[in-house]
Parts: C-alpha cells; sequence; structure tokens
DNA sequence: TTACTATGTGAGCATATATTCAGATAGATG
DNA sequence: CATCTATCTGAATATATGCTCACATAGTAA
C-alpha cells in the first residue's frame, strides 16, 4: 500500500521494495550526521589532517587558515560526535582521528571525485545544469 | 615558516608536514561537495534506494514523504553533481545511481556509526557534550 | 486542438549553520 | 599571589539551505 498524502505509487512493487530495503529512521540519521560533519570545508581539513597525525588547536587554525576561536568551535562538534578525541599536553591540547573509516570515507570521496571527472569534458562538474 | 596572520605555530615541523600532505583546495572542495550531497536526510534517503534498483519522482516522494516538487529539487541537486542519471520511459523520468562509490560511502559511514556506538554507553552520541 | 500526467523551475520563507567578537576558563610560570 | 598562554564558550550576525507554492514544460492521449 504505497500511499501518502493521496500520491498513488506509479510502480508501488518498486516502492514497497525499496521500503523494506531501507535503513531504520534513526540508523540513517547518524549516518546522515557523519556526512554532514564531512560537507563543511573546515572540518573536512582539520579531519583529513588528523587522519594523519595529532595536532593542537593553534596549528590547526594556522593550517586551515581560520580562527583559533572558528577552529574550537569545529572541534567541540566534531568531539561531539566522536569524529576526534583530545589529550592535554600541558597547555596545549591535541587532537587525534583515531577512527580508520574517517580515512576510508575520504578515500572512497576521492574515488568518486575522479569518476566524475573521468566521465566528464571540463573540470567542476562539467559546468553544473545538467541533464541526462 | 607557518605562519597566519601573526599566529606562530607549536609544532612548526607538524604543520608543514600538514601542509604538505593536504590536498589541493579544488579537489578537496569536490569532496567536500560529494559528503553534503550525502549530509541531508532527503537526499541520503533518495540516493540509497536509488543505489539499489531506478525509481521516478513519484514514486521517491512515496518513499521519502516529501513533495514531489522537493524531490525535484533535490534531484536537480545530485544531476548536477552527476551522482544521479535520468532516463525517460514516456512519461515518467527514472533516476539511477550507478556509481559503485557511492553505495561504499553509505557502507564505510554505516562501519563508522557501528563503531561509535560499540564505544560507547548509550546511544545517539551518548549525549552530545563530550570531554576526551 | 484540448486535456491530462509527470516532472521541472523560480521566488519567497523559515530554519540551520559557520564565523566573529568579547570574554571566560584552565594550566603553567614567575 | 599575578600573569601569561592555550583553549573554550555564548551571543550575534550573515549566509546557506530545504521546502512550499504557483506556475511552466514535455510527453501522452482523446
Amino acid at each position: 500500500m504505497a500511499k501518502v498524502e493521496g500520491l498513488s505509487a506509479i510502480d508501488a512493487g518498486a516502492v514497497e521494495a525499496a521500503q523494506a530495503a531501507a535503513l531504520p529512521e534513526e540508523h540513517m540519521q547518524l549516518i546522515v550526521d557523519t556526512f554532514q560533519a564531512l560537507g563543511d570545508l573546515t572540518r573536512a581539513r582539520i579531519l583529513f589532517a588528523l587522519t594523519k597525525h595529532p595536532l593542537c588547536v593553534r596549528d590547526l587554525a594556522i593550517l586551515v587558515g581560520v580562527s583559533e576561536s572558528a577552529i574550537s568551535h569545529q572541534l567541540r562538534f566534531l568531539r561531539d560526535r566522536r569524529l576526534v578525541r583530545s589529550r592535554r599536553e600541558g597547555n596545549t591540547i591535541f587532537y587525534t582521528v583515531d577512527d580508520q573509516h574517517v580515512a576510508m570515507l575520504f578515500k572512497e570521496a576521492d574515488h568518486h571525485v575522479d569518476h566524475v571527472r573521468r566521465g566528464l569534458p571540463d573540470h567542476p562538474y562539467s559546468g553544473l545544469p545538467h541533464k541526462d
């Protein structure tokens, strides 16, 4: 019975199959949260760097090119979602990413970007508007 | 020479190593764009379903539970970034995801979520605010 | 042609989000 | 103690974003 607000399905079987294959709401939300965390240039740079070696707030600010405050806000965001860990060393606090899945996500996205670039005439998304 | 706006590095060597390992701005931006596309519940549901079988706009609207217009807007977004393709069949248009990297990204994010959940006392992010 | 169906589009709105600013906190040092 | 350093935080702001609404377009069928 694939119906919602009066809309009736064109291929009801396909809709029911998709509904059956769908992930539980809460689980999908956590996955989306993960992607969202990676979907910001500042956070992505932070995470990518931290998958290679630990860095403190100050050095992340220099590396990424934004204020220490901005870095700190983003680190709290990432800490709350367990994407980074921190360890204190005297007065400075070092952040790390010890979850290998984060590095894997970068690698897969990298492959995707290459894949898209290869199939196409020109760079970015070969000039946005695209049919077919 | 790791300096930016008067800030001097705490561990200059680490900053320079990170700078050397960093991805080119434009490339990282495309990776971020990919994550951003996946970092929305509506788009994630669309993409996840389409990695399994083609669906038309109407059926996606029913499946995801939003208006056909909203689906259409998101499909344009995804089409422009080459994350979905469309093929016309009479009056209805079927969308697909033929890039296996998209499915891999979901799988990796899924693993990450499991990893986070396992290491922790309670569910979501065990109640956001978190140190260490 | 006209009518119908499926999808696409632009404008407007309401919410989300990333940064800055000013100040607070925690540890180190004199 | 006071001072400095590194980090953190809340409020405010400016921008980005997702949806709705009304209408446009493309194909089908009478």
